[in-house]
DNA sequence: AGTAAGTTGCATCT
DNA sequence: AGATGCAACTTACT
């Protein structure tokens, strides 16, 4: 191996899930090698977002967070700036590694499936080079390997599980809680002269690329992305610091026309702020509170505080980093085997998904409403019409179309709802939101399955105005206050004088909502009793995607738990 | 074997 | 706003 290390390294650090310079642990790192040259790169894998299905409103966030993180480069050094490079960064960072005399890559270590076998190839196509790589953890307040390495290789399946296991390693593990801002030396320069026609974009300058450039029409929500706007979120929410003291996810309201909670999220997704600028910032502002005598409301603890919030993003991370096929029924052994309508057909290999048979019209069509926002239950098609337009819903809001879709009442697989997610949040994880979905359908996670979401007694809990449905249904806002989540109930001189008639300029309820409560029950019932997971044998046999019934009558189940104690 | 706990259900009571 | 009953799940711990 040629080595190239002998004079001062030349680094080119390659920005992922880290779009970001502040508590940044990979970037101490390779500002720690007191490199003569550093280049800030992103590569241009459309895989990076994890995206089947990336709808517009998350490029944009990408974008522009892609914007933020070079000017943030740009006002540590004026010579600086981010690179984006278009291309698969195995093909390309080995060319760019021999165009600039590289001597070291440096990474944020992502624990992802995809980004793991990713990063496998490019360290071996670098290695080839003999360039160093290093990476260092930072994502996550504890490294999910190690986490998983404590639970014997087992994903963690509940927070107690992972707090404990957090526990164990707090003591070795402490530059994890460490804040540091990046201390750009502004001797190191990008020293990039070099020009790729193609891969640097069309004025040759490795420019940040335009929604029009990537042929996109412009995006439709009101967040934006970037470093800046994170800090500024951030801050906002430490300024109120009883709010951050007294934070208790499960009471803030879905119905809220201005978000509930801080929104932090995307830019968590995009790393536009770290995870310990939160944790440690918090702390500060409790420690402060409770030293000026804790006025105006009692502290909240882990689940539901700001830090439980933190430890179920990392839980989730160890759950998907720990097994197989997090992002679908077959094969994942965490998921439990339900017998979903429009699942995943596999080909023979288990891999290829096949298209969907014909005879399924009906649970297509209920699918595709409730896509739309067309279901006939305002509270349902608010929510979903809030998702697609600003790519973003308050987690219980998430809950209940998840719910409804699910378990709750279209008894439809938590594969597709999770895909409409993955089309249009901006904040889509690979990790996180898989796992809500396993959550929400009591597939993992979570089991107490006859708790549903009421369509109309939910959104009231928060608000009885129905200011939300007002907003996202406008064809409803008429409507008073009674009839808001249930319009179809009006009678007709109510609905004429709201003019909106429900069958003509609103829909009909879909279906009958405690009908369907009641036959999810029972067949989830079924489904739990038979016990079956993604990995079972049966499940594989059955190409994951059957009916159980032909299950039931082998394993005798018609009995609840009560008969089984007396077999 | 029994008990307690589990972020975020609903309806009905005070 | 908070307690209880509803019907009843899993996991962890004793």
């Amino acid at each position: 191996m040629p080595s190239k290390a002998s004079s001062a390294p030349r680094v080119l650090y390659w920005f992922r899930t880290d779009l970001r310079v502040t508590d940044s642990p990979a970037l101490t790192r390779a500002l720690a090698l007191k490199p003569s040259t550093f280049v800030p790169v992103w590569c241009w894998d459309p895989s990076y977002i994890y995206g089947h299905r990336v709808g517009l409103n998350r490029w944009r966030f990408l974008l522009e967070s892609m914007t933020g993180l070079s000017d943030a480069l740009t006002e540590l050094n004026p010579q600086q700036k981010l690179h984006v490079v278009r291309g698969r960064p195995e093909q390309l960072l080995p060319i760019l590694c021999r165009q600039w005399g590289i001597t070291h890559v440096v990474w944020e270590k992502d624990s992802n499936a995809y980004a793991k076998e990713r990063d496998r190839k490019v360290k071996e196509v670098l290695a080839k080079e003999g360039v160093e790589v290093v990476h260092e953890g930072g994502r996550h307040l504890y490294d999910p390997d190690e986490i998983i390495k404590g639970n014997k290789g087992k994903p963690t399946m509940t927070l107690h599980q992972w707090q404990k296991l957090a526990e164990k390693l707090g003591e070795d593990s402490d530059w994890k809680f460490h804040w540091d801002k990046v201390d750009f030396n502004a001797e190191i320069r990008t020293g990039v002269d070099t020009c790729f026609d193609k891969l640097c974009g069309p004025n040759h300058d490795f420019a940040v690329p335009t929604m029009s450039e990537m042929g996109y029409a412009e995006a439709t929500t009101t967040v934006r992305g970037g470093t800046a706007e994170a800090h500024k979120c951030l801050d906002n929410f430490l300024a109120d610091t009883l709010h951050v003291a007294t934070f208790s996810k499960p009471h803030t309201a879905p119905t809220s026309l201005e978000p509930s909670t801080t929104l932090l999220s995307p830019y968590m997704k995009f790393g536009c702020i770290g995870v310990r600028e939160i944790w440690w910032g918090s702390k500060k502002v409790i420690e402060e509170w409770k030293k000026k005598g804790s006025k105006g409301g009692k502290e909240t603890k882990e689940p539901e505080n700001m830090f439980g919030q933190l430890q179920f993003r990392d839980m989730y991370a160890c759950a998907e980093a720990a097994g197989a096929h997090f992002e679908r029924i077959r094969g994942n052994g965490v998921c439990r085997y339900i017998d979903w309508k429009l699942q995943n057909q596999y080909d023979e290999d288990g891999n290829e998904i096949l298209p969907r048979p014909k005879e399924d019209e009906v649970d297509e069509e209920r699918f595709l409403a409730w896509k739309e926002g067309r279901t006939g239950f305002p509270w349902i098609d608010a929510c979903m019409r809030q998702l697609k337009i600003q790519g973003w819903i308050h987690h219980l809001a998430r809950h209940s179309v998840a719910c409804f879709i699910t378990r709750g009442q279209c008894y439809i697989s938590w594969e597709r709802g999770m895909e409409v997610f993955d089309e249009y949040l901006i904040d889509w994880d690979p990790a996180s939101n898989p796992g809500n979905w396993m959550w929400l359908s009591c597939s993992a996670f979570f089991s107490q399955y006859f708790r549903v979401y009421g369509l109309e007694s939910w959104p009231l809990r928060t608000d009885k105005s129905g200011a939300l449905v007002r907003k996202y249904c406008p064809e409803l806002k008429d409507f008073p206050d009674k009839y808001i989540y249930a319009p179809h109930k009006a009678p007709v001189d109510v609905q004429r004088k709201a003019s909106c008639i429900i069958g003509e300029q609103y829909p009909f309820p879909m279906l009958d909502e405690h009908k369907e409560k009641d036959r999810c029950i029972a067949r989830i019932k079924n489904a739990y009793h038979l016990g079956f997971h993604g990995d079972s044998t049966e499940v594989l046999d059955g190409n994951g995607n059957q009916s159980l019934d032909g299950f039931v009558k082998k394993a005798k189940v018609a009995p609840a738990s009560k008969g089984k104690k007396k077999a």
